[in-house]
DNA sequence: CGGCGATTTGACATCGCTCAACGCTCGTGG
DNA sequence: CCACGAGCGTTGAGCGATGTCAAATCGCCG
């Protein structure tokens, strides 16, 4: 069940039938869709708002993340994107979009042009691709209240166990461990936390044998612990028929 | 433009409307979906789930929430729902709702069986449905900004300004008024501060000058300077064709 | 080796929370 | 009609969590 495919259409052909059994004609369909693949550095936004011909797309390989500059100059990140996701499915039906997609690390991505999403959507794609919205939906919903009801340390336990969860359901985990190529900083405007204070944070959950954190191995040493400081249940996170052990109970 | 209707059909079809063109066939399609219209008391919970009969439902009146619990017993309202909107429409692809979803004030709801809302998504109706589900799923990224990057006056002054430019959409504003019946509490439960700061921060929103809120009456007395107060800028609401006044410019 | 960005740590300032008290309004029961 | 209590709003005082500033260290890359 481990799933590395920098093949797009297996990519989401595995995402889709995650959500719901596909007839031969749906698969069909979504093979059929013409899928651009481009390669992309770090650190650079996807823009998507200015292609003459708007497409959307799906993460092959890499991480991203959207984000909002406030007023007062300081940036929001809103949700990090993982291989599999279609990070502005959000932004299909708006003209413009509201918030910023950019690459973390090198990305792959693959283009899809809006209008062949629509026959997918057509071709009874809809309940697929609804629930994929949705799902990311339902995580901004639970960034929501971990910004709101947590504190800093359990807020970094919550992002730390969501994380790890979405790499397991990718099958992006290695033992208890991996990859997360970001900085302090990066995870501070994630969390609406300072740099100095998610430092201070990711120490108390090393000292206290949760975690630990080398260059860019993120290990996962108790996840029963970290979830309970972050008060992480996993339900929020949809995985529709393949339940990975996202959910820890203690034995 | 002011829309003060208590039919649901009607107040779909004008919600439609305003996000595309409709056809004849389409809105006929919209009319003939069957609608249960039922009355709820305040702080009731709006039970779906365990419906034999899944539904989804449009508030048609009054003032309802979602809210998450958090796993120390403090709770977060994850959204604020008006007239118009349909709430549940996240947990739709889902057997189950991570979130519940509850009255604020007397509300009365319209039920459209699951199975009709897809008729009316093959019905050609689902871009529109796409662009309602991705317009809440907007605001609750707003809701991230505002909880991640904000102070506590800041974030009051945000949410006053977002719910005033909503109130205003659906015809809810007169003058510079609305009614918003909820107690300082439940703010603060949307804000992730504490009662007390609630009151601290309305009181200096009010020495400013820039609101006035007696009983259930909310004024906007200044909303150009409480929108720079709160660093609104209104266009993550995605009011498509139709714009309130929500983007103010200084003369 | 030198330099730059990231991490780490300490000291101090500030924001927002908690606790506590008081007032106001409204509904209820005597 | 009045007394009372409940819930909400308001305010003050003290405290704790988190931000800011500054500096040292580390690791990587040129």
């Amino acid at each position: 069940m481990l799933v590395r495919v920098h093949d797009p259409v297996q990519l989401l052909s595995h995402k889709f039938r995650n959500i719901a059994e596909l007839s031969a004609e749906e698969l069909d369909a979504l093979a059929a869709v013409p899928i651009r693949v481009v390669s992309m550095a770090a650190d650079q936004s996807i823009v998507i708002q200015d292609d003459p011909d708007p497409q959307s797309f799906v993460l092959i390989q890499g991480l991203a993340c959207s984000f909002k500059v406030n007023g007062d100059g300081s940036r929001q990140i809103v949700a990090f994107h993982l291989p599999g996701d279609m990070p502005d499915l959000l932004s299909l039906g708006f003209g413009r979009a509201d918030a910023t997609i950019a690459t973390m690390t090198a990305c792959t991505i693959g283009l899809i042009r809006n209008d062949h999403l629509r026959e997918l959507f057509a071709k009874g794609l809809a309940v697929a691709l609804w629930h994929v919205l949705a799902a990311d939906a339902a995580i901004t919903r639970e960034w929501v209240v971990n910004l709101g009801a947590r504190n800093s340390l359990s807020r970094t336990a919550h992002l730390l166990s969501e994380l790890f969860a979405r790499m397991q359901a990718i099958g992006a985990v290695k033992g208890d461990s991996f990859e997360l190529p970001i900085t302090q900083q990066e995870l501070g405007d994630a969390l609406g936390i300072s740099v100095v204070h998610v430092n201070r944070s990711l120490k108390t959950l090393r000292m206290q044998g949760l975690i630990s954190w080398v260059g860019v191995k993120v290990s996962i040493l108790d996840r029963v612990a970290l979830a309970e400081v972050g008060s992480f249940v996993g339900d929020y996170l949809h995985f529709a028929r393949e339940k990975p052990n996202a959910l820890p109970v203690r034995k």
